[in-house]
Order: structure tokens, then C-alpha cells, then sequence
DNA sequence: CTAGAATCGGAATCATGATTCCGCTTGAAG
DNA sequence: CTTCAAGCGGAATCATGATTCCGATTCTAG
């Protein structure tokens, strides 16, 4: 039986460390941590062996939510704008959220096996939005997936830097999206 | 009177340095750059203070070589393109040498008062080369240089990661341009 | 309530790299 | 050709953080 405690301690660990990462990215400490979780650093390698194990516990977490979200686009949302408003929702959280960019920039983390079938389902979501938004005709169609990727990293990274005004943040997205439309 | 061999080694960091850097970014060791200059690490320590320092010379050095290089566009050059050109040279520059795009980043080196003094003359170049071609309508008037600054700073740091094909960047510079045009 | 296993906490240990130190070398002025 | 200050090499030292260890504490089954 798992002792309630320690159930208790992984959950405080988790949370203490999603907090800890949005605010220094990948180079956060191990004891600021394990600090922050109000418990010693032996009780925070119980529960993860490694710092890079952390990390992968709390960026897969977050990107499962961001595929989810995408599911959910492309069941509900017209395709014509399914694919901006994924784009937006993905440089807006690396905004918040430093370690999403760094895991999808493959930065210092490098990526597991698990992780890699992960990305790959992400990939996925990303070109099926695409290919909707394009047979729907609102994106051109003389680009690729790969295309986007790179452009969607770079919105996220410049995003993720974090010392521009949220303003010019929706507007250089938005030139970035008319530069996508036919 | 300034040694002869001191001369020669000095120069001889310093290329091992920007070799090294461009291989490694920011993360890049001193002994190596010291091993690759065929000299010891005191020798190192001798001529740049610490590591910052080198790294001090060597951004500096390049940013002024797109400075130059800005100047000339404005000077040479239609000012329906040259904004143009600059912006995708800056790119390119960023694809082969990591530390310039760190240094625009402002990451890792905290950036010392000359070379703020440095960064806002490269301000000022894209701000001319941004309002001629603006005048000459070849760039959208609705948007200003922090926009283009958000824009060229997620461009670079794509590039720098360096895991895309050079079509595909320019494909996707294409867009991004597409996106600035009125 | 009690024993025993699972957890804790956090000091000690390791690892990695930058920076310092200092005895040895070498260029250049006289 | 000396002299000796500037310069050199690279081992030793420091600093920063991750990871390990182990005696002291809880849990929970019985």
C-alpha cells in the first residue's frame, strides 16, 4: 500500500516544482524544490530519480493537455480557425510556461524514448489542424508541416523570453498568421 | 612594447574562441577554446578576464559587422529590399553563430553599458531601414519596431537551433515576410 | 499498541567548470 | 650576450549544484 504521506509529499513535490520551472526554466535548483515543497531534497529524489525525470513528469503532463486541447479543436471548432487558434494557444502557454518551450525546443532535456512517441502524437494533431485549415482554405497551401514547426518554435521561444508587452505579442502573431493565409 | 608571441596568441584565442562558440553557444568550455588555440588556460585568463569578457569581444565584434553591413544596405540599396535583406541576413548570421542570437537574447552574458550603447544603435539601424521601407510601402504601417524586434528575435532563435533545412527556414521567412507586407 | 517497513531530512559527497597561482620560459632592450 | 619583466602552461583551488547515504521518523498492518 502506498503510504498516504508519501502521496501526499509527491503531489506537493509536483506542484512545487511546476512553479519553480515556469519561473527559472531548466536551470531551476533542486533544493529551491524541494524548499518550495516544505520538504528535504532526499524526500524530493524518492520520488524522482532525477532532475530530468521531474522535468519529463511535468512537461508530458502539460503537453497531453495541450493534445487534448487539440482534439477538442478539431472535433468542435470550424477548420478554418482550429489551426490559428491551436498556433496561438501553444506560443501563448510557452509564454507562461518556460519548460514547454524548452522540451519543444529539445533543449538540455534530452528526449526519452516515451517522450518521442508523444511529440510524435503532437506533430500529428499539428498537421491534421493544418491540413483542415488548408483544404478549408484559410491557410496557403505552398507550405509544409515542417514549415510550421519552425515557425510555431520560433513564436514560441520569442514568446517564452518573455520582455515584450502582451500587445506586441497578439500583433506580431498576427502578422505571423496573415503571412499564413492564402 | 606589446610582446610579439602575446599579439599571436591573443589572436589565436580569439578565433579557437569564435570557433568554438559557434559550435557550442554559451555553454561552450574554456579549456577547449584554450586547447583548440594551442595554449594553456592561464594564457587564456591573461588576455580576457573571464569568460564573459571573451564573449564581450567576440558579440561585439560581429554586431558590428551587421552594423557596418546596415549602414551600406541603407546607403546601396532600394529601400524597398533593404529591410528586407537585412532582417534575413540577421537570420542567416543567427543559423551559423549561435552567440550572436544569445547576445540578442540578452541570455547567459549580462549585457555590460557599451554594449547596451552598441544594441540600441543596432535598434536605430532597423529602425531606419523599417521606416524607409514603411514609407516606400513595402512593409505594413500598422506595426512598429518592437513588433519587428519580436518577430526577428523568434526568426533568429528558430534558425539558431539549427535542426531545419535551409529550405525550410527560407520557406518560412517567405512567410514571415509575406506577413509584414501590407 | 507495537513492530517493521517505508519515508524523511539534510549533511556529506561528487561532478563539472571557471578562475587563480606560481615556478618556468622567452622576447626584447641595452 | 645578458638581464629580467612580461607572458606562459597547467595543476590546484573554488563555486555551484546534482545526487547519495543513513540515522531518525512516521505510517499501517496485525
Amino acid at each position: 500500500m502506498i503510504r498516504s504521506d508519501a502521496a501526499r509529499n509527491r503531489a506537493k513535490v509536483l506542484e512545487a516544482a511546476e512553479a519553480v520551472l515556469d519561473e527559472h526554466g531548466l536551470s531551476a535548483r533542486m533544493d529551491e524544490i524541494a524548499h518550495r515543497a516544505g520538504v528535504g531534497v532526499g524526500t524530493l529524489y524518492r520520488h524522482f530519480a532525477t532532475k530530468e525525470a521531474l522535468y519529463q513528469a511535468i512537461v508530458t503532463s502539460r503537453v497531453d493537455l495541450l493534445l487534448e486541447q487539440a482534439t477538442r479543436l478539431e472535433a468542435t471548432a470550424a477548420p478554418e480557425t482550429a489551426f490559428f487558434t491551436f498556433f496561438a494557444q501553444i506560443v501563448a502557454d510557452a509564454g507562461r510556461k518556460k519548460p514547454l518551450t524548452d522540451a519543444l525546443r529539445g533543449a538540455g532535456i534530452d528526449i526519452k524514448a516515451g517522450q518521442t512517441q508523444q511529440q510524435a502524437r503532437m506533430r500529428a494533431a499539428i498537421a491534421d489542424l493544418l491540413h483542415n485549415a488548408q483544404r478549408a482554405g484559410t491557410v496557403r497551401s505552398d507550405i509544409g508541416l515542417p514549415e510550421v514547426l519552425a515557425l510555431l518554435r520560433g513564436a514560441s521561444m520569442a514568446a517564452e523570453t518573455g520582455d515584450y508587452p502582451a500587445a506586441v505579442l497578439d500583433r506580431s502573431l498576427a502578422v505571423l498568421f496573415d503571412g499564413l493565409k492564402p
